[in-house]
RNA sequence: GGGGAGUUGCCCGAGCGGCCAAUGGGAACAGACUGUAAAUCUGUCGGCGAGAGCCUACGCAGGUUCGAAUCCUGCACUCCCCA
C-alpha cells in the first residue's frame, strides 16, 4: 500500500487532520508511529461514539503503528470541561479504578493488545510539584486559554468556570510531551486540547504531534452527541437485541453518518444505499436493518445479527408476540393470598419506577397480558391466570411469566 | 475589600402570604398512525392510595404567622460592577 493509499484509508471518518502534509511525512518515516488517545475513565462503557476513535486507532495498528492509550486517571479528577459547559463533579479514586477495569476489557474488542501501550497520567501529573505546575502554566496565557469555545460561552452566559478547569488543556497537552506522541486522535470537541499539545511539544523541543479529529457521533436521540450521561448511547457490550433495537430507533437522517463512522461498509456501497433510499427504490427501514446488522455483527457475530433481524421482523413488523421473551419468575413478594396486583408486578419486574407510573401505563393501555389490555387498576389476578403468559409493557418490553421462584 | 443580582421540579423558567405538588416551554414516557424513523394528534409526567385523601418538596438552618416557595434572621454557593 502506498503512503497515499494509507492516507486515504485513514481519512475515512475523520473531520479534520492538522495537517495532512505532516501526517504523510510521518507515515513516510517508515517506523511505527506513536498514536495517542486519551481515555476518560469517568465512564464504564465503551459506546459506539467512543468506538469511532478506537476504530480509527485500530486502523493505525493495522498499518503497523502503536496505540498509546492514556488513561486519564489524574485528569478525570479535574473533569474535562469540553462540551459539558458545566463543572463536572470530581471523581473519587475508587470510581476511577472501577471504570478503568471495566473499560480496559471492552477496549480490546476493538484494539490489538499486542500493539497497544497503556499509560496512566497520574504517573507524571501526580508527581509534579507545585513549582512544576506553575512553570507549566507559565507556558500559556489566560487569553489563549479563554479562546476555547466552551470557556467563552460560559463566560458570556455568566456561568462559573472553576480555576482548576483551565488547567485541563495543559494537563492533556503535557501527556503528549510525556509520551512523545506522533499523532493525537480525538473527537471534534478535543481540538483545543490537542492543539495545546502541539504548542507545548514545540516548547519542549519536540516535533509537534499531528492532530486527527473525528466527528462526534450523534446519539440515539438524534440530537446530542452520544454520551453515557445523556443515556442516548449504545454500548459495545450491549446485547445483540439492544444494539439492534436501539439502532433501529435512530432517526433516518443519521443513517449515512452511522454507516460511515460505525461500520466497515465500503464508502461506494454506502453511496449506493443512500441513493436507493432517496430515489425510493429502497425502504429506508431496510437500509437501517442493514446498518443494525452490521453493527451487531461487529461486536457479536453475523449469526446474532441475522437472528435479531428475524426477531425484528416477527415482533415488530408482523406484531406477533416474541417466542423467546425472557422468562421471568413472578416475584414472591407481589403475591398475596394467591393473588397479585398488576402495578405491583410491573414495578417488581423493573418495568416501571413506581406504582404510580405503572398505573399511568395501565391507564394508557400500555400494559397487556397475552395481548389483552390490563387497564383495571384494582383488578387482582391469580397466579394461574398469569403463569405462562407474556406480559408486555410499552412498546418493547416483554416478559414471559413463569411460576414464582424460590 | 466595597456595591448589586441570584439559588424553584430532569432542564429552562413563572410564582412574591392562603385557591401551589407549584403557570408555561423543552425533555422524557405512553397511546393512535407508522418503518421500534420523522411529522402529527392525544394522554401522563414527586411518593403512597381504587378514591377521598395523606406524606415529602421550592439552596441550608432557624423565626414571624391560624397559614410561607412567597415575610424576617443567619449560613452556604453562584454571577455582575468597582478596587
Amino acid at each position: 500500500m502506498t503512503f497515499e493509499q494509507q492516507l486515504e484509508l485513514l481519512r475515512r471518518g475523520t473531520s479534520e487532520i492538522i495537517s495532512e502534509e505532516d501526517l504523510l511525512a510521518k507515515l513516510r518515516l517508515g517506523r511505527p508511529l506513536r498514536v495517542k488517545l486519551g481515555v476518560d475513565p469517568t465512564v464504564a462503557h465503551v459506546t459506539l461514539g467512543w468506538a469511532v476513535v478506537l476504530r480509527k486507532l485500530r486502523d493505525f495498528q493495522r498499518l503497523g503503528h502503536t496505540a498509546c492509550l492514556i488513561i486519564g486517571d489524574f485528569t478525570a479528577q479535574i473533569g474535562d470541561p469540553s462540551g459539558k459547559s458545566k463543572t463536572r463533579p470530581q471523581l473519587t479514586r475508587d470510581d476511577v479504578v472501577r471504570n478503568v477495569a471495566a473499560v480496559s476489557e471492552q477496549v480490546y474488542k476493538i484494539l490489538d493488545p499486542d500493539k497497544t501501550e497503556i499509560f496512566y497520567n497520574r504517573d507524571w501529573l501526580g508527581a509534579m510539584t507545585f513549582e512544576d505546575v506553575i512553570r507549566l502554566a507559565s507556558r500559556t496565557t489566560v487569553a489563549r486559554i479563554l479562546e476555547r469555545d466552551d470557556f467563552t460561552k460560559r463566560l458570556n452566559e455568566q456561568r462559573p468556570i472553576a480555576l482548576h478547569e483551565i488547567l485541563y488543556p495543559l494537563c492533556q497537552g503535557f501527556d503528549s510531551v510525556e509520551i512523545q506522541a506522533d499523532i493525537e486522535l480525538g473527537g471534534n470537541d478535543q481540538k483545543f486540547n490537542n492543539l495545546v499539545g502541539r504548542t507545548l511539544m514545540q516548547q519542549y523541543g519536540q516535533e509537534p504531534q499531528v492532530v486527527m479529529l473525528c466527528p462526534l457521533l450523534v446519539g440515539t436521540d438524534g440530537k446530542e452527541k452520544m454520551s453515557q450521561s445523556l443515556g442516548n448511547y449504545i454500548s459495545i457490550i450491549d446485547s445483540p437485541r439492544d444494539i439492534y433495537g436501539k439502532t433501529m430507533s435512530i432517526p433516518d437522517e443519521l443513517m449515512a453518518n452511522w454507516f460511515e463512522l460505525c461500520t466497515d461498509t465500503p464508502l461506494d456501497e454506502l453511496r449506493e444505499i443512500v441513493q436507493a433510499c432517496e430515489s425510493g427504490q429502497m425502504n429506508p427501514r431496510d437500509a437501517k436493518r442493514r446498518l443494525a446488522q452490521e453493527i451487531v455483527a461487529l461486536y457479536h457475530s453475523r449469526e446474532a445479527a441475522e437472528a435479531e433481524d428475524q426477531y425484528f421482523l416477527e415482533t415488530f413488523s408482523q406484531r406477533s408476540q416474541p417466542v423467546d421473551a425472557p422468562e421471568t419468575a413472578i416475584p414472591r413478594e407481589v403475591i398475596q393470598d394467591g393473588g397479585l396486583s398488576v402495578p405491583g408486578l410491573v414495578v417488581a419486574l423493573g418495568l416501571a419506577k413506581s406504582n404510580g407510573q405503572a398505573k399511568d401505563l395501565m391507564k394508557a393501555g400500555a400494559v397487556t397480558l397475552d395481548g389483552v389490555k390490563l387497564d383495571d387498576l384494582t383488578q387482582k389476578l391469580t397466579v394461574s391466570e398469569v403463569e405462562g403468559k407474556i406480559l408486555k409493557v410499552g412498546k418493547h418490553q416483554f416478559r414471559k411469566l413463569v411460576g414464582p421462584g424460590s
